[in-house]
DNA sequence: CGTAACTTACTGCATCCTGCAGTAAAGTCA
DNA sequence: TGACTTTACTGCAGGATGCAGTAAGTTACG
């Protein structure tokens, strides 16, 4: 019953620091803002202010609009004090979950048009994100960001979410080239290409964008 | 108990489509060869053969060396055909879970150093994972592959590991860079450097490779 | 003015997934 | 021969997700 605080937990006391939200509004603006960094159902986003209450971090007051009620979660001291120690605590490696590379990893086992498929779907969700992440950053210049005292550290985390994003468009491209010459999806094996691939790696070059080695 | 089939359950189909697989390999192979797309609990990758026993998709048989038994799982053919109409179907969209990120995102909350922590934890252990895809790919060159008639497949995934690893020791110079500036963490709001980056956003300018525009 | 559709504001539940501990045989090194 | 590691798993508590459901307020339209 008491359960403890997860890094979930701290995100949503991230978003208490900022000021105090009531739940529903606290899920929405934890959908939108941490969708790139630590994406969470709402259903749990709904269940860790009331956790964080039942730690002492923070406090839950009732609102009313005529009969229908929200709460309004706070943080505490100790919220705060918890978020200090925890934002010097070492962060656990980065996950990437997706299910358009696995198709890829084993193309082999499908027809050349599901990778090509795979492919698209990669690139239609990068090219959403970023044109997304481009049009609320847009907004920021004439100062439409929420806390303004924010927009710093906001278009840093941005310019993450535009990279990464440009990266799965441009490899997605290169892949597609890649595929587009195989004339099967299986039992290729060390193709001429494979081997030039492998040769550019081991000189630590890379392949979509040959001119850059570290 | 019969549990449907759910993403994970295909991604350890693909490997019994290679071969058959004891439960014991099939798992270390599946933490090993899906980390980077796919990245399933040790505890997980065991349940899964089962289910595609219980669904059809496999078949199980107990071996002996001396005392102790291990099972083999073996693809069916019904599990082949499953295999094929999966792979035709839209992937979700990817998922990036990066606490590192997190601690970025709200990187006013915590100290410089901290900040700064996050970010050499994200270059530690993307230049790891660099390295031992490295490593492993050189392998390759030399025909250490397992299923050498893989080799073109497991290759240009490589390429997506190398060129993600790459973005995010780039990107996190990038940032230490821009951090440094900073006299502090909090409420810096719209600096110079902030709209410059906004301007060069709104260019579909790269901020870490400035001679990239789309 | 009524009603249908949508938004706000959540909760319950089944099921999925993870982490950790535990078990036990077989192999390896001194 | 004893300690340690590797192979080969299973059980269980608890964290996370998806979906359905409830119910009040708000807006659009005829």
């Amino acid at each position: 019953m008491p359960s403890s605080l997860t890094t979930s937990s701290y995100a949503i006391l991230c978003l208490l620091a900022i000021r105090p939200w009531p739940g529903y509004e606290l899920t929405q603006q934890a959908t939108r803002s941490l969708r790139f960094a630590w994406p969470k159902s709402e259903r749990l986003l709904y269940s860790e202010p009331k956790k964080l209450v039942h730690h002492g971090m923070a406090t839950a007051r009732k609102e009313f609009v005529g009969e229908r009620s929200r709460t309004v979660y706070t943080i505490t001291d100790e919220g705060r004090s918890a978020l200090t120690e925890w934002m010097a605590t070492t962060p656990r490696p980065p996950i990437l979950e997706a299910e358009a590379l696995l198709r890829l990893l084993f193309a082999d086992h499908g027809s050349i048009d599901d990778a090509m498929a795979a492919l698209d779907a990669l690139t239609t969700d990068a090219a959403e994100t970023y044109e997304q992440v481009l049009r609320i950053n847009a907004g920021y210049v004439d100062g439409e960001h929420p806390f303004p005292d924010r927009v710093h550290v906001s278009v840093l985390f941005a310019t993450f979410q535009l990279e990464f994003s440009d990266l799965i468009m441009r490899w997605a491209e290169f892949a597609r080239a890649e595929i587009a010459e195989w004339p099967t999806t299986e039992g290729l094996g060390m193709t001429e290409r494979t081997s030039e691939i492998l040769e550019s790696m081991t000189q630590r070059r890379s392949v979509i964008d040959p001119s850059r080695t570290p």
